[in-house]
DNA sequence: ACCATTTCCGGACAGGTGTCCGCGTCAAGC
DNA sequence: GCTTGACGCGGACACCTGTCCGGAAATGGT
């Protein structure tokens, strides 16, 4: 009781220098403990452990990572942090990279930004880079040919149509191409695309599904679908589906079937539609992509379009850890998803 | 022309040293040019830029951190990365502490992982610890006593209720009050609440607006509102809403107004309402809770609060800043932001 | 051709950690 | 009391960058 217990404040400590100075250690000796070497009695680890609790410190992980020889770390550059889908694709990865031991360091991407994101990336070591969404093109481009050039295992995820890139991404062509048979086989043929312009580069691949699926059957695109994408502001979705459909009702002879980008512009329409008098499907009907939950909770359910994201994730993992495993792919890989089409209320045969 | 131009594949270099000997300079001039020190001929900072956009070095940003003066990083725990007011607060401050020149470490919470994390952080040697969400209480306290005997800022954003803690939430017992009070005036008397339970000390804050309003008017709140939380499993909440609306409509007298926990289980307990085939809010009134875009889109257009996202993360960042400015405070700070009520078309007088 | 100035070199140290290795110390067994 | 291990010490080097400083070299001007 007389001994000198007042170790009310331990001493803050910075370095395992000053740790072994504090427990009386060699300095080289606290570090055999902390990466666990053989031969230690068990009093000197306990000794360790107990003021490493005692004190509070953590090695600076900036002094282990100079090597560079395995941080652990996994840059992730998002394009942004609110679309659903896409978080939940963040989610699971790094969810699953973390029961890997990897870190993730994520990034948000903003015009032109990318180049400062990958230096950083890089001046950080990482061991690989996964883009997550639609970026501009070309500047994923010259990203893609850096990191190649480093040697540094990449992976895109959705972003289609860079062939030297690996990429997991979901075959939205297919999508498009079987929405369409779907709404075809009920007799539409009359479309508006609400949130898909007909020549943008970024929905280029769901244009070509539309198209197919109409040449299929005989159909020319322009003469039947319309796309008021110009028109309207895109914000908020669910306003611009809103808006959208206001658009196509202003119409002549609006269209039968509405086939949108997204849930929430799908969702934004009905509302624009059920409001002006239509009753979906019996008036209308209207098509989403995302199987976000909403869908079952509208009145009527919607039909959308299920992105896969979990066997979507699961690829992703395998291409990036056979890339950390074996090295670089002798050539790009590239892994389509096959998307699962849900027909639920909200399409219906077309109106005479 | 003859001169050996087949500079085709240049070498992959890892170090300033490396580079120095590529372009036949010393290590130091190199760390001159890239730290823009004064006294360089203009020839030798092009030739130092030229090869290194040329080889694509980044200096290891590990190497300089070291010295531990200012990594510019500030840890940031998530309790999910899938709640969307969460999320907008997370892309927020990201956004904003980016443009204050500082790096976003992003981890997402697990059942009792918080330790980890908390030294993941720390070796990172980030500048101050943000938690977003809500957590264990005992367990989060730990962390920030952890932090404080560190010497490290931090900042918790929503979970309310560590005294020792800066804190920056919102006023959710105001909130609920005004929620209450809109309803109470509306002639209702007997409430069923989705998503809250009676006792959870999540919630606490919650049932004690609840309980204040209805004190306010002579109620007493376990004879007139009832939860039914504990009979549905909560997986997801448009579903969990849906299941408890259903509960309720099982009693002989069921309630005439629902309070959500958050918009989603409102949106599912409008659907199960209106189901049973009772018009909203002529039949039942139904309230949510963030005020998400979906609101609009619902018909009837939901009655909600409004987290105020914008003013939180501003204040938030106010609070950081000060702290990395100007060291710990000397007590603990905590800012409360005011909600804001949104009446819309969901809730009316109570029917007879 | 000479001098002054600008510019670059290269050695040195710091920063925190991991690892190797020879040597001292201490305790246990004979 | 001696040998034999087991264990801890402490010096050394490495990793990569930033910075300081004296001296060497190149450049400029006269």
């Amino acid at each position: 009781m007389s001994s000198s217990d007042s170790k009310k404040t331990p001493p803050r400590i910075t370095s395992t220098a000053e740790l072994a100075r504090y427990v009386g250690l060699a300095r080289t000796t606290v570090s055999r403990v902390l990466n666990r070497q053989p031969g230690l009695k068990q009093s000197t680890i306990d000794r360790v452990h107990h003021a490493l609790s005692e004190t509070g410190f953590t090695p600076n992980a900036y002094a282990t990572l100079i090597k560079g020889k395995g941080t652990s770390s996994i840059g992730i550059c998002m394009e942004n942090l609110l679309t659903p889908p896409i978080l939940l694709k963040l989610a699971t990865l790094q969810r699953q990279l973390r029961s890997q031991g990897y870190t993730s360091l994520i990034e948000v991407y903003g015009r032109g930004e990318s180049r400062t994101i990958l230096r950083h990336f890089l001046s950080m070591r990482v061991e690989a880079v996964v883009f997550i969404g639609h970026f501009d093109t070309a500047e994923l481009e010259t990203r893609i040919r850096e990191l190649i050039a480093h040697k540094t295992p990449h992976l895109i995820i959705d972003h289609h149509g860079i062939p030297l890139a690996n990429t997991v991404t979901l075959d939205r062509a297919q999508a498009m191409r079987e929405m369409m048979n779907h709404l075809l086989a009920l007799g539409h043929r009359s479309f508006g695309l609400l949130g898909i312009p007909l020549d943008h580069p970024s929905r280029f691949e769901r244009i070509h599904g539309i198209r197919a699926a109409l040449a299929a059957h005989g159909l020319d695109l322009p003469a039947c679908a319309r796309s008021f994408d110009a028109q309207c502001m895109r914000t908020q979705d669910f306003e611009f589906g809103h808006a959208l459909a206001r658009q196509f009702l202003e119409l002549k002879q609006p269209p039968t079937a509405y086939v949108a980008l997204n849930d929430e512009i799908a969702i934004g329409a009905m509302r624009a539609l059920q409001e002006a008098g239509l009753a979906i499907p019996a008036g209308a009907s209207v098509t989403g992509f995302n199987n976000q939950d909403i869908c079952t909770m509208m009145a009527p359910l919607l039909t959308t379009v299920d992105q896969q994201i979990e066997p979507t994730i699961k690829t992703a993992m395998q291409v990036l850890m056979s890339q950390l495993r074996d090295g670089m792919p002798a050539r790009p890989i590239l892994r389509t998803i096959k998307p699962e089409l849900v027909i639920r209320q909200s399409t219906g045969r077309a109106a005479r």
